[in-house]
DNA sequence: TCTGTTTGCCTTAGAAAATAAAGCAAGATT
DNA sequence: AATCTTGCTTTATTTTCTAAGGCAAACAGA
């Protein structure tokens, strides 16, 4: 399955501007609201766009605190990795959770309010969760470049 | 300026459905539509929401490897870190990017085709940026947990 | 306590947008 | 050459959004 210009334009635009009325969109791709509509449908339905969501501020919501973890399990047996991903999927700070090649095996994305909510999330969640032996804490002091669209076009 | 469990519900359902519409999103409510859509209002004008986004699926745009690398910079000036954050903001295959205190300067993610592609974008990007004395990669084999919402309960 | 004001919600009506149906033309297929 | 498919357009109906007006409860000051 190919998507041709208009496709990337619409997929472009929509990660921008996920609301943007049909009839807009359509005006700044030049085809019909009926065409784009059908496109988008069969861009949804093909999954190349899997939802539409609101961006939130995160400060604004009082979560000031943006931190990286590298975790290290105990033992790396298939049942310790399920149970260390179900408990992150369970944890509302933890925002991304990646299993890496490399020096460690989890990388951990979480906001939290400030230091004193980060030190009681390593303990209480992080620390107690299954199998995790070692922890590595990155704070972030500036983000340069927060949720860039992918690249379509 | 305070949120009450209304305000809360709303950007909790908007965050996983940001193109519901106002009538549905007043019914899930309980509320009016006039009155929830005026509650919206208020929250994109106080800064909580700032914006809207379609959801794409990297793996369907060709997007396959997903990777981390953390940077340090040579000399830490102030000049460098502004070079290397403009150099960043420019580079379409980089989604975010931290400066962290640890023991490195900078954590990039970034989404590339497969390992061909990052190997282009490790010389021609990332090691060509200035100031760039030493990176350490780590591509994701498993994304346990991908851009959870924020919790806003 | 009484009065005026604000706040948050509702209903209603007019405007705008989404959706579905029908048709048309260019290119592919047999 | 005739038919089928594909992708678009226009039109009409339904749905949704938006703005106006009004009501009642909470609140503030005299």
């Amino acid at each position: 399955m190919e998507l041709d210009r208009i496709d990337r334009k619409i997929l472009s635009i929509l990660q921008e501007d996920g609301r943007i009325a049909n009839v807009e969109l359509a005006e700044r791709i030049g085809l019909s609201p009926t065409s784009v509509g059908e496109r988008l449908k069969r861009l949804q339905r093909e999954g190349f766009v899997e939802g539409y969501g609101a961006r939130l501020n995160p400060h604004r919501l009082g979560l000031g605190l943006l931190v990286f973890v590298e975790v290290l399990l105990d033992k790396t047996t298939p049942e310790n990795f399920d149970r260390f991903a179900r408990a992150v999927k369970l944890a509302p700070e933890v925002l991304e959770c990646h299993m890496v090649a490399g020096g460690f095996d989890y990388l951990v994305k979480a906001r939290l309010a400030d230091m004193t909510a980060y030190r009681r999330f390593l303990g209480e969640t992080l620390l107690s969760m299954p199998g995790v032996r070692e922890t590595r804490t990155y704070a972030v002091m500036e983000e340069i470049k927060r949720d860039a669209p992918l690249p379509v076009g």
